[in-house]
DNA sequence: ATGCATGCAAAGAGTTTGCAGAATG
DNA sequence: CATTCTGCAAACTCTTTGCATGCAT
């Protein structure tokens, strides 16, 4: 879960300029692992900066998506969310709350998650692949998480389902 | 790839009424591994059925999903998508032309080793998803197809990138 | 200076809902 | 016959764009 310095980093490191709305998004990606929407990301800011326009952070995110600092994640519904994490790594999501959760499959998992994507750790490639240059492997588990499971109330510890 | 016979006869079995929309999207569906939209049904049918609305379309496709019939594919972007095949399997995107392809993991599992991914088949459990109870497990291999590797242009073979 | 970024507003895309009439089991 | 479904239209949500002004480099 990068910190606000790493963040900084990559920016600067970007290309990007460098702008106070910019910076405050850092700020609010920076060891964040709830997976934010844009919204989310806005609606964190615009307290401290009551000009602030929807637009700007929405593209200033996917600006920064594309230059490498976050990532865009795409996990079904309409909504995208917004994780500093680069690191691969797959999602869990729960069901009942929408809760997501990040999961590292080299954790204790054997193999490896990308076939061709991580280095050394090869896992056969299905003849269906074949042909197929693939650049990144997404896995994610949906179910239930262990409050949704137990009591019937959905927790709202992250974005719940809406 | 189930066959039409096959998908009427899970709706049957659903207890959902049989009308001539849905028996109509069952055709739609019926070995097809095109992972169409909802506008895509839709289009296929609106020629037999004038008077069909979209909404109804959409409607259907979701009852169909919630009893079984098709799977409900949000993968990524803002579209939906449905799926007639209900095993487990997995997809590749190609991002340049945006085609869809089926992965069935065992295909080609490794002779001895434990085949990682078969549908419930467990794979040794991330400490993160302790607690978590899975129930399904998506994957999607995302990059190039042979023929975007190739030419710089996309094939449409399926549904083009728009 | 020069070009990229912000802010505002409005347009798009896709999904979802309400309701009256129609068809199914 | 009671439900459930259809068709039409409109509402919603989230994303994306145009454009004039402002700021970072």
């Amino acid at each position: 879960m990068p910190a606000y310095e790493t963040l900084l980093e990559k920016l600067r490191a970007s290309g990007l300029k460098m702008t106070p709305q910019r910076l405050a998004i850092l700020r609010q990606l920076a060891d964040n692992d709830r997976h934010p929407t844009a919204q989310d990301v806005y609606d964190g800011m615009v307290a401290e900066q009551p000009t602030l326009s929807f637009a700007t952070v929405y593209n200033a995110l996917g600006a920064l998506a594309e230059a490498g600092v976050c990532e865009r994640l795409e996990l079904g519904g309409t909504v995208l969310r917004f994780d500093p994490n680069l690191d691969p790594h797959d999602h869990a999501i729960c069901d009942g709350c929408g809760s997501i959760r990040d999961v590292h499959a080299d954790d204790d998992a054997p193999p490896g998650r990308a076939p061709a994507a991580r280095a050394g750790a090869r896992e056969r490639k299905p003849r269906e692949l074949t042909g197929f240059h693939v650049r990144r492997v997404e896995r994610i588990f949906r179910g239930l998480c262990s409050a949704c499971r137990r009591g019937g109330a959905p927790h709202d510890d992250h974005q719940p389902g809406r």
